[in-house]
DNA sequence: TATACGTGGCC
DNA sequence: TGGCCAAGTAT
């Protein structure tokens, strides 16, 4: 027995999920709304994106009103959601669409795909969901789904391209959108990384992990190194007035764009007797303890926080700024900075507060 | 092809 | 606790 989009369909029909980017069987999506949730969702859980979305939406209403905001704001609906390199090509792009694009997104895979931050996957998953187009929207759901179906051996990410094959030789002649989002969610509630519920499964039948009981060893894919952990030091200077010294990191790389506290370098080799010589300012600096310990994707960074008072008239050096304790809340802070202010006491929210 | 790029939840 | 994982993209 084969496999057949109908039964994919079929499945879908009775069990897809209820999501606020998604709309009611039958219907057209907006572009713009199925671009941003995909966006978000990248790399992220559906939990931590809802309401960043719906505040995102609500916000930004439109790619026009995204185009037009300043990219400032921007960033700090951004912030908390993780690689904020997103935020800028998001802002981009809607600024590409309304200038290039006349305000619509392109409804072909290979339009979206020149547009900044949209990849192969992105711009199957919009010219399939919004446009229904017989696009292959190839994610990790989908790359874990086609490799069990067919028990495809060779390691990801080289696979992909197989496994994209695989998708459009399944897909349907009607309801390609329904077929993209019909394998995600079977990624997503039937076909998971462990413990799959593959007694529910509208592909049991023909799965050929399932069939020889090796469908948790699927997607094969190689294993990565964890980085070594850097350290540093961070400087919450606080205004008698409450007033807190920032400054923004630079455009590209590691939360580039985001706002944050002086700090010194990260480095493996940080040594903190020298930290005084990184401050920002020549004061009585108290070190603060614990640390603040952060997981990056590619290495863990341990921040030692020190604290000093300044007085209210002080003027911020060259390049940073004093941001009134009243305005902290626009400021686009990363997790590892609200940390960093809340080891200070200089902030009361903490990351899990943040909505 | 390999690496940089966040964050929070789960076992 | 530590490694893995979540609707990837850019370089």
């Amino acid at each position: 027995m084969l496999p057949s989009a109908a039964d994919l369909l079929a499945w879908y029909d009775r069990h897809r999920r209820v999501l606020p980017w998604r709309v009611l069987a039958g219907e057209r999506p907006d572009a713009y709304r199925v671009w941003a949730s995909e966006i978000m969702l990248q790399q992220t859980t559906i939990a931590a994106v809802k309401p960043y979305y719906e505040r995102f939406m609500a916000r930004f209403p439109t790619v026009a009103a995204l185009a037009a905001a300043p990219s400032e704001e921007v960033m700090q609906a951004w912030a908390g959601l993780g690689y904020y390199s997103r935020a800028r090509n998001l802002h981009a792009c809607a600024m590409a669409v309304v200038a290039e694009h006349g305000g619509r997104f392109p409804d072909t895979e290979e339009g979206l795909r020149s547009l900044p931050g949209i990849g192969a996957y992105t711009a199957g998953a919009v010219a399939a969901i919004a446009f229904d187009r017989p696009a292959a929207a190839v994610d990790g759901n989908v790359e874990r789904v086609m490799t069990r179906l067919f028990a495809i051996e060779d390691l990801l990410p080289g696979a992909r391209p197989l496994v994209r094959d695989r998708v459009l030789a399944l897909m349907p002649h009607d309801r390609p959108g329904d077929f993209a989002q019909g394998l995600m969610d079977l990624g997503a509630t039937i076909c998971t990384p462990r413990n799959p519920a593959c007694g529910l499964c509208p592909w049991r039948e023909p799965c050929l992990a399932r069939i020889a009981g090796t469908q948790e060893s699927f997607p094969r894919k190689a294993k990565k190194k964890a980085g070594a952990t850097r350290y540093g030091a961070a400087f919450v200077l606080t205004r008698t007035d409450g007033a807190v010294l920032l400054r923004t990191r630079p455009p590209k790389g590691l939360l580039g764009g985001m706002a944050e506290v002086p700090t010194s370098e990260w480095r493996a080799d940080y040594e903190l007797d020298g930290a005084a010589q990184d401050a920002p300012v020549v004061t009585r600096w108290r070190q603060l303890a614990p640390p603040v310990r952060h997981v990056f994707t590619h290495f863990p960074l341990e921040l030692t926080v020190f604290a000093a008072k300044a007085p209210a008239g002080m003027q911020a050096p060259p390049g940073m700024r004093f941001t009134a304790a009243g305005r902290l809340g626009e400021e686009p802070f990363s997790s590892v900075m609200l940390k960093v202010l809340e080891t200070a006491g200089a902030y009361g929210m903490t990351p899990k507060t943040r909505d």
